[in-house]
DNA sequence: TTGTACGCGTTATCAT
DNA sequence: ATGATAACGCGTACAA
């Protein structure tokens, strides 16, 4: 009637093997026996032993099997983003040469709750984002000495990146405006900083988050004075608010809008249909990350097709490898530029 | 130049105290003078210790400060549902109380990476979804001793269960429809059975998923003979394959299509407009889970709301209470039903 | 307030 | 093929 749960030893003792030997069945490290292997699985299941327990056999390998993940908000919020559940999608694929599961964390910088970043039983770490917090815990888990790959952010010396050409490709989309004849472009940006305040970007304002100042910059490589109206998230929701404040006055209409995701060209789009605009007559409007947005249809979406879930998985490789003892090189990863129907010349080309 | 890391005594004998004493000082568990505090600290920051290590610290506890999400499909699928990703999040906070993590599982029976279901080292389990796969998953973790919360699925005796009343919300729909005067309704369902198979579901099949169970016998209550065809998951692009089955022959047009889904119902109605049908003056739709449906506007679908986050933050509070040692009772929730735009008596009630 | 001593359940090493 | 033994790093009665 003992309440206690049976260990290896009490196995082996049942048994009437040693320890070590009980190990060795559960583990299949050494060969055993097939007369001692029954011996001790029939002794097992008597006791209801299910095998052996993972913090045990985590502190005595020095392995947990675990893989964190730390986002930089509410996950709720970032699971919202198909970008991000592809990326997910590629991780848990990535990781799983080693087998490892994934531990969903959350730094924001407040949590004063167990396991934090700084107690989470993980092997390695896959930093996501891009915010200013991100250097924290950047820095929290390189205290630990724990191996860690960084996902579109910067980073330090020597720390695998797995990176986008975000210039590159926003410039192309925007090269693609201007040959059509643009010269009238306002830009719908991710947000700009942690506090996630929507409104337009004074010229002389330092943007802190990377993905969305790189691909404000290629945009700027073409058109150096297009305005920039900043979204408080990547969202259908968010994107029609901008597009409400840039068609509000029909006398300053811009001829097109380069939003910086697909979830904010969608909501753009929307904003210029309320406004009696047709797309792409009336207004250009180009995305970034080549998700499919549900009832944008029949539209398709001029936008650059990001490798989300290769994104996750080279991570997730990454992790792979540097848990193998190897350091894996950061990986650029290339983005497509697909044309749509979103896009088309200005209307007033002749006028 | 040892490569070692520190451990606890290395800081304790830095600092001239006892072990316990460093470790007190880390776990506050007892009050210390400011002073030995300050040694203790700065013994720590020298050798470059960063805190107790938590794999020995959950052997010692026997606790681990995570909770294990075990889905039964591939996560990228799961978590592409905003239903999923509500929940999850729901579930992040209603396990916030404990502090704890959240470890993402998956058990789809062949996985023979560690860790699994058998060897993570969780504190506790929440069992997403409702496949017959889930209940080999619930007699793992069983086995293993490991308070487990099933949500929307059948689970054994004193499991805690969060379950959504399907049956009477989706019979409010079906009778609401019936009110309206349709009397021709097909059903569009979740999956049936692992296999995900699409196609028309005979009437003597067993349905082997309780949620697709459930909704459907809502349905038949009050349209005894109305014909299902099942999806292969619970998306857009399914609800389209579907509808344009449906739709396919204009002479054996339902007036009504009850989708179990609010994507599903959302290509219903794409499918719909793409034969031609007007929603809701041709065909009425409506859908379950009240999410938000990218690309559905104008339309505001005929749906039952589906309390989805409070699914989630039931279910972590659940797990919060049984690993405080309580033994929470399961919680029924409820739907409200929506009554949108995309619902209308028959065209032809007249004729 | 601080220290001593033991045990948490495994697994790796080495010897047999 | 099997067994004895020593870590793994920490938390916590209990004593002082």
């Amino acid at each position: 009637m003992s309440t206690r749960r049976a260990t290896i030893s009490d196995v082996a003792r049942e048994a009437g093997v040693s320890v070590s030997t009980a190990s060795v069945v559960f583990s299949g490290k050494t060969p055993t026996s097939e007369a001692t292997r029954a011996r001790v699985l029939t002794a097992a299941e008597k006791l209801g032993y299910t095998g052996p327990d993972p913090r045990a056999a985590s502190l005595r390998r020095g392995r947990s099997g675990i893989v964190g993940v730390v986002f930089d908000q509410h996950l709720g919020t970032a699971f919202l983003d198909p970008v991000t559940t592809h990326m997910m999608d590629g991780l848990a694929d990535g990781v799983s040469r080693l087998g490892a599961a994934l531990l969903l964390l959350r730094d924001d910088g407040v949590t004063i709750s167990e396991p934090s970043l700084h107690t989470a039983p993980i092997d390695a770490a896959v930093l996501i984002g891009c915010s200013p917090r991100m250097a924290d815990s950047l820095e929290i888990v390189r205290g630990r000495g724990i191996p860690v790959v960084v996902i579109e952010g910067d980073a330090g010396d020597g720390i695998p990146r797995v990176l986008l050409d975000n210039v590159e490709a926003q410039r192309e989309a925007a090269r693609h405006l201007a040959d059509l004849g643009h010269t009238d472009v306002v830009v719908v940006t991710l947000p700009v900083d942690v506090e996630r305040r929507r409104g337009w970007i004074p010229d002389d304002a330092a943007v802190h988050v990377d993905i969305t100042a790189d691909r404000l910059a290629g945009v700027r490589e073409v058109f150096p004075d297009a305005p920039a109206l900043a979204a408080a998230a990547s969202s259908i929701d968010e994107g029609a608010i901008a597009g409400r404040t840039i068609f509000a006055d029909p006398s300053r209409r811009p001829t097109a809008v380069i939003a910086q995701s697909d979830l904010l060209a969608a909501g753009v789009i929307r904003a210029a249909e309320e406004a009696g605009l047709q797309v792409p007559r009336d207004v250009s409007v180009t995305g970034f990350d080549g998700v499919v947005v549900d009832g944008l249809a029949p539209h398709v979406l001029t936008t650059l097709v990001q490798p989300a879930t290769a994104k996750g998985r080279a991570a997730g490789e990454a992790v792979a490898a540097m848990l193998e003892g190897s350091t894996p090189a950061g990986l650029d990863l290339t983005c497509t530029f697909r044309v749509g129907t979103t896009t088309a010349p200005p209307r007033s080309t002749g006028v």
